[in-house]
DNA sequence: TCTTCATCATTCAGATTGTGAACGATTTGG
DNA sequence: CCAAATCGTTCACAATCTGAATGATGAAGA
């Protein structure tokens, strides 16, 4: 029946790479005492406008929980702001700080050179093409996609 | 300068790629009451000679201790054969069965199912463009590449 | 042969990461 | 004004993986 082999399907390789990849940004990240997610949600907060956290949990697809102890980190590293929305005090508003700017800017630093690193193999087209593709893979998904 | 955006570097894409996918496959391997690593057990097992335990700890970059586990859970299914190695009593050699064979064969359905889910917005051309990418990668990575 | 050291599988305790069920504070809609 | 819904928070705990013992085996040398 035509069998098909795992391991050349696409949900295997961005599983694997996935899982690699992330493994090594989380390397580069201790650097700033973060985790991906962290980025994540800095990620969030600066290409949205000001969000608040339940609505951050959904854009991260985890739990609210989760975005309590995210958001107490940054905050006191300085780089999130938490104020009570005025007009409905039960949400708490996410802002980035300018602190916040300069280490989603480091961050992003970091994921592009290791960017480069991966690329080492293909050439200029090839980079662009894959880019192009996981962007419109990205978007078809759901996911922030640019 | 020359601000990178994070959310379009390679990085941050096949993080969160690899993130959502994994669960989705993740999900349809419930049927078979799988995780993704038993699935990527019995990948190498297919994809190599019979390998002792370390081995597949070291392909999968796991500890090997995960592999006893995995092995364990693979063994009770039916899917795998445990046996010493003859010619050095320390190693097990792990080896498919054909019930294995057949559950890997069923997990690599599911995980074409899935790819033609995510490929849907692309056309044929991009998508081979994008796995023959991802392949180049994953063979630059280190990863088991086809 | 003995002795010592390395290697492999296994177990187990614990670290890490995340979820889901309370709960209190607030808002909203009869 | 009251009942139900929503948001953030806390906390217990589930899931997953690692690293340090341990026991069995093998290898190398005196």
């Amino acid at each position: 029946m035509n069998a098909v082999k795992l391991t050349s399907t696409l949900t295997f390789r961005l599983g694997t790479l996935g899982a690699v990849v992330t493994d090594r940004f989380s390397a580069r990240l201790a650097a700033h005492d973060l985790k991906p997610k962290h980025v994540g949600l800095l990620a969030v907060l600066d290409s949205g406008a000001a969000a608040s956290q339940l609505d951050v949990a959904k854009i991260m697809n985890v739990a609210p929980s989760l975005v309590v102890s995210l958001a107490d980190r940054l905050e006191e590293l300085g780089a999130v702001r938490r104020e009570r929305d005025p007009s409905d005090r039960r949400r708490q508003i996410l802002t980035l700080t300018a602190e916040g700017r300069d280490l989603l800017a480091a961050c992003a630093r970091a994921a592009a050179e290791l960017d480069a690193e991966l690329l080492e193999g293909l050439d200029q087209d090839g980079a662009e093409t894959l880019r192009a593709a996981l962007g419109a893979l990205a978007r078809h998904t759901g996911l922030p996609a640019d």
